[in-house]
DNA sequence: CGCATCCTTGAAATAATATTGCTATAGTCC
DNA sequence: GGACTATAGCAATATTATTTCAAGGATGCG
């Protein structure tokens, strides 16, 4: 698939198998998808190439890690121009405890996803910080209780 | 930290490393921790077995591998009911187009994550799947327009 | 205060894996 | 059909993972 851009039946299958385990050896993945390690390798190396593999992560659990709050945040700006924008993503960015945040159609602008030690910090973040920053203008929280499943990527039949 | 349950500094550097990036090689790891290679693996494992890494997952770029359109559902369920919960979440477990699921607080019980090719497969989806399934009382979409930002996992200083 | 115990580290050796170089083969386009 | 391109796989090498084991440091108890 180097350069045509094409992905094949067994791209398909790496992507899927990485997808699911990140740090599978190449060695078992070139057998799962059915090529010698070698040429297996080659199109993991050009798949990260060519982007269609941004990044490896661990996932790690937040609760026993004491991180036990989660919370979706609605924000709606006052203004919209693109610098103000611009700016309010920045912040965004800036701030460890917003670990995704989406710009979203509807009532809100942005959809946020924030994890937090605990409810405490979860509040001081949002008062002190999301509700206080420049050109916010409404903010609607919703508690997550639970997590029911969490696959997060593409559903790769 | 075996079996004490205690995570020393080095323990967090792995796990912050490690959240960063899922693939790097235990030799660097452990450099960047300050630890020989053999710690460090046993390390890991350690984490590993003790549930404080639950996996490893490539990151795969959606719009580039043709899943255009994510959506966030608010879903409304009719009844509470426990089993009827069960029901609901084993159903969500078995959509592929919905990669995350929450049962949250506020005026919705669940908020589910959808990744899809299109629009017209996700309309197919929440009119045909989602709100058609029993006992789902109201469904309220959120379309994605951009990610902003996506680290996923926990804010480690 | 000193000794025994437990835990963890790191050096060394070994096993496994990743990676490169090269040749062969299959498919494609004149 | 013949030349070209792309990709597979074998073989060799480099790198990494993993096991084994002896030594060092902390802790608790006599």
């Amino acid at each position: 698939m180097t350069v045509t851009g094409h992905l094949d039946a067994i791209d398909w299958r790496i992507l899927r198998t990485l997808q699911e385990n990140g740090r599978i050896t190449n060695v078992e993945l070139a057998e799962k998808v059915g090529l010698s390690p070698p040429p297996c390798l080659r199109r993991v190396r050009a798949l990260e190439e060519a982007g269609y593999i941004s990044g490896y992560r661990a996932m790690l659990n937040a609760e026993k890690l004491g991180f036990e709050v989660m919370v979706f945040a609605m924000v709606g700006l006052k203004s919209q121009a693109e610098s103000e924008l611009t700016q309010f993503i920045a912040r965004v960015k800036a701030w460890p405890m917003v670990r995704e945040c989406y710009a979203v159609s509807g009532e809100a602008d942005f959809m946020l996803k924030c994890v937090g030690p605990n409810l405490h910090a979860m509040q001081d973040f949002i008062i002190k910080d999301l509700t206080a920053a420049a050109n916010v203008d409404s903010v609607k929280t919703t508690l997550i209780l639970r997590q029911e499943k969490y696959e997060p990527g593409i559903p790769i039949t």
